[in-house]
DNA sequence: CTGAAAGCGCTTACAG
DNA sequence: CTGAAAGCGCTTACAG
């Protein structure tokens, strides 16, 4: 026996399949009896609607698309989270689409979208302003998440890099580190950047005097290792590292404690994520918290404004998700 | 402008919406010329095929659906990594769901997969085969993972469990230890179950003598600090835990070395799991490691058998995803 | 309250 | 090679 449709129910109950539809949905305008007498039908067939029949015709798909440059690890699986959470609450699914490699497909994948989706969260390097007028399917509300922004022709939300970032340096600052180490991640990498122009605004405002110190990293520990090796070379040396994430900074510790090095006695060590990890490391480390679920879940807030009252403007809103400085013992101790 | 449809790039290249259809999938059954020219109306119109409406009629959806009990942590996280990039080596987009916490909301999850996807990967406490004998639409290949099986009547995959747990007593017992106590999970959690089995499993064939001793946890890591204290105050004192999954492993480290304790020198400590953080903590923890994206992976494998040879009979069969011991420092020494 | 009919945007035999 | 037509399973004005 196949899977029954609207019509073996209504042959089941004696009823047309409009009614059947109106008994199955809310129930107005059909009596108490027939209503009844359908759906005792629909159950003893098993019946269950079929969706894309059904997408089809009322242009809904109660679907949400997310699509992100990876799934894997903490920051996705918080913001996958968040998102969740979110559009459960509205009652509406989630497709996801990740690892775009190259602009091509990304593109595919946008385009796959069509038909599929509600509306679209989208986090994507290769989201530009050029990119998404080709790809992005005509008026289908999209809200970008922690992506370059295209002039003001979307709604988006990100990460407060750039004031976590100087707050972090602010810190190190007040309890008198002067030469801090700055460890990158991944060259273009917008996250990465930002937190860069935090830690050289907060200098320029704080610290004048302070030299401004850069090492390379990829937001991966093996670069923080690396790093961490840098730094023990250099003179004089510096009093504090600040990672541009806390898989870097935890990688220099390694690195500085395989050289007896200690933290924070010695070299004060900082990072930005605040992932689950951070706390467990020896010493705990500082870093600077931003809640991942809430990106996701405010993103899958306005996007949902963005499909209920599709004739609101909502281009051009652009809403930051606040970071917040948690101090631990990886930056403890004042230095000797 | 709203989005165009097949019948405007018909308008606009001069033929009939059958040939764009042919045009646009594979270009058979038309000239080089035909199909260029709708090529092109297509690209200056950014047409995009409607999704639902080739769900429809085409009765592929391209897309299958995951139905797990969370998104969040590193198990899921995992997981979803292991289906996602199985499913893109196929071409199948996915939809996630998520957080049923009771048997209705499993149910209605399950009924709107409904037209939307190929395939069903499900992973849920409620999936018994009643359950899905009333849910699941009918037809619709499934793969069932780390859930309690519904006789022979489904496919399935789980995480060897049993005799990952065997394998870390006989590697405690190994190195000496005598008095092994026994981290429980969540009461009617599956793996915790399995796990638990294997501990006894491996008690009762290699140390007849030695006591089975359990406490009680949830797999937080909150369960595992209070377990931890409960062990402090045990005479005599075990020279050996084990818990059911690393976080509470973590936790009950914790809490020995709040009480001073040294491990492994006083007390031996064990995981299950191998999450990230089992490497960072201090000491090292000697865990279970289970190829979590394999088994999403190989999951994500079988049903793809499934959706492309529906005749082909799969349901009964039963694979294990093997685990692996992995010695760290928390295990490193013998007892005194 | 109920049903016949149109139509959502596609694909695919069937003719020509 | 190309097109007219049927049909996928629904919902929703429109009549009655």
């Amino acid at each position: 026996m196949a899977t029954a449709t609207i019509k073996d129910v209504a042959r089941e109950a004696q009823v047309s399949v409009a009614s059947v539809s109106r008994a199955l949905n809310g129930g107005r305008g059909v009596t108490a009896e027939t209503s009844q007498r359908i759906r005792e039908a629909a159950t003893r067939l098993r019946y269950m609607p079929h969706a894309a029949a059904r997408m089809l015709i009322t242009r809904r798909t109660n679907t949400i698309g997310a699509l992100l440059p990876d799934l894997y690890g903490e920051f996705f699986s918080e913001l996958i989270r968040g998102i969740d959470l979110a559009a459960r609450a509205r009652g509406l699914h989630l497709l996801v689409s990740s690892s775009h490699d190259d602009a091509a497909a990304a593109a595919v994948a946008l385009r796959a979208m069509q038909g599929r989706v509600d509306g679209l969260l989208l986090m994507s390097p290769h989201a530009d302003a050029a990119f998404l007028r080709q790809n992005l399917p005509h008026d289908l509300p999209t809200v970008l998440m922690n992506t370059r922004l295209a002039g003001d022709d979307y709604c988006a939300l990100s990460v407060d890099n750039d004031g976590g970032a100087r707050m972090m340096v602010e810190h190190l600052l007040a309890i008198g580190h002067q030469r801090i180490v700055f460890i990158q991640g991944p060259p273009g990498n917008r996250d990465a950047g930002e937190r860069e122009l935090g830690y050289r605004e907060a200098l320029v405002s704080h610290a004048p005097d302070s030299p401004v110190i850069m090492l390379r990293g990829d937001f991966g520990e093996e670069s923080g290792y690396r790093a961490g090796q840098e730094v023990l070379g250099m003179r004089p040396r510096p009093d504090a590292v600040f990672a541009a994430n806390d898989m870097m900074a935890i990688g220099c510790m390694a690195a500085l404690r395989e050289a007896g090095i200690c933290v924070p006695e010695e070299i004060a060590v900082s990072g930005f994520d605040d992932v689950p990890m951070a706390r467990y490391v020896t010493p705990p480390l500082t870093t600077i918290q931003v809640h991942i679920a809430e990106l996701g879940g405010q993103a899958m807030e306005l996007l949902g404004e963005q499909i209920d009252h599709p004739d609101q403007v909502m281009t051009g809103i652009h809403r930051r998700v606040a970071a917040k400085l948690v101090v631990r013992g990886s930056t403890g101790a004042a230095p000797g």
